[in-house]
DNA sequence: CTATTTGAACTGACTGGTCAGTTTAGTTAG
DNA sequence: CTAACTAAACTGACCAGTCAGTTCAAATAG
């Protein structure tokens, strides 16, 4: 493990606040993120150097250790901003109760919003996620519980408002609805640029409507 | 035994046809085979270093360029040689069209007993699968509709014997079956190894119950 | 039955190149 | 004035692919 080397080095581990920071800064970081995701996304953490991005964001190489203090905690880091990206855009939705399968309906939809959108985020998700011993093991894991807390809510709001099945477990139906939203979005990306949002939302929305039980509307 | 190993000579590039079937190549091939998908699903194929896969398949590293052409080739044909395994047994599960959704059950268990034996391979594949410019891209496009297609029949026999939501475009709900298969499986290994198939069978049907409309069951 | 030959399968040291990360001395912008 | 950034050289490790040489089982010859 490296360590930052002169005095009053920026890119402290301890990152809590990122608005004290100079505007010059924020921006470079932002641009670094950019040129990441797209790197990364298109050809692998592994596959992509620190020239390169660096070059891609219009910044020195030096400038990337300056800021992160290493490629794998710009990474980390990107994981972190993506994911806060994605995050405000599910909270976006209103947890209007007057009807839980219409949230989850927008819910669902803003995913596939941030998918076409980011797409190399995408990407990156699903190539790292599930390596084993990887160096982003429990950066993923506590992301990936945010985000299942965020669908697992809206589940829950659908499992009160109708009768569902009891056969189908919680947590099953969160991975279920979570990873068919990056992969139909990815999917739509790189195979099926012809299906459209509606289509693609309907695909995923089916798996809430067996999940609820088919009787005529009846309380809980 | 499997057919349709286009080009799978142990030779030279310009290789002429070769027949013959040393047990030695192929009993070096399939150790090859093994060691490369465990260590490619473990780190990625870029994370890989042959020398890796020749000490692991206890096998020089000349032997690797021996049986294929390069790091390369070696994947392209690691990818075949999964799906021909997944496909099997896919295909495995008698069309009885008695039930259809039954099929439809016992296909989505047959894929979720795969990810569990073959963790890597679908690392693998979702790892690699949507890189935009990819030396597999061709191989992704023709391995990814030879699934489809068996599933999209699936599909169809489901749509042939029950009355089933028009808003749901065939190719769409593909996807998301084939997409929630590989990552409710990797799931289930890398985060909830206390989820049972049968749970995780349970939840990828829901998307199957709700594409057929809550109708009283009507005979085709 | 033994000796020799053949060649496919395999070996592993080596090459030429790449890359993450470091360092330093100087420049820019807030 | 100083934090942020640049540019370029440097290091130490690592790696894909190569190739001259080795092994050995089967074919052939004596």
């Amino acid at each position: 493990m490296t360590t930052s080397q002169s005095g009053g080095s920026p890119a402290e581990p301890g990152d809590a606040e990122k608005k004290l920071r100079p505007a010059r800064t924020n921006a470079t970081k932002q641009k670094l993120f950019e040129a990441s995701m797209e790197l990364i996304g298109e050809r692998g953490a592994a596959g992509v150097t620190v020239d390169e991005i660096a070059t891609a964001a219009g910044v020195s190489k030096g400038t990337v250790y300056y800021n992160f203090g290493s490629k794998s905690d710009l990474i980390a880091q990107l994981l972190r901003h993506g994911v806060d990206i994605l995050m405000a855009r599910l909270l976006s939705v209103r947890d209007d109760s007057a009807d839980p399968l219409a949230a989850m309906e927008e819910m669902i939809g803003q995913a596939m919003d941030f998918m076409a959108e980011y797409p190399s985020f995408a990407r990156l998700w699903v190539s790292e996620n599930w390596r084993t011993p990887s160096e982003w093991q429990d950066t993923f894991a506590e992301l990936r519980g945010r985000l299942l807390a965020v669908i697992g809510s809206a589940i829950d709001g659908v499992a009160a408002a109708y009768p569902v099945d009891p056969a189908v477990s919680r947590g099953s139906l969160e991975t279920a609805i979570f990873g068919a939203c990056f992969v139909v979005g990815l999917d739509r990306q790189t195979y099926n640029p012809e299906r459209t949002r509606e289509q693609s939302v309907a695909a995923i929305m089916a798996s809430m409507r067996g999940y609820v039980v088919k009787q005529p509307p009846a309380q809980a």
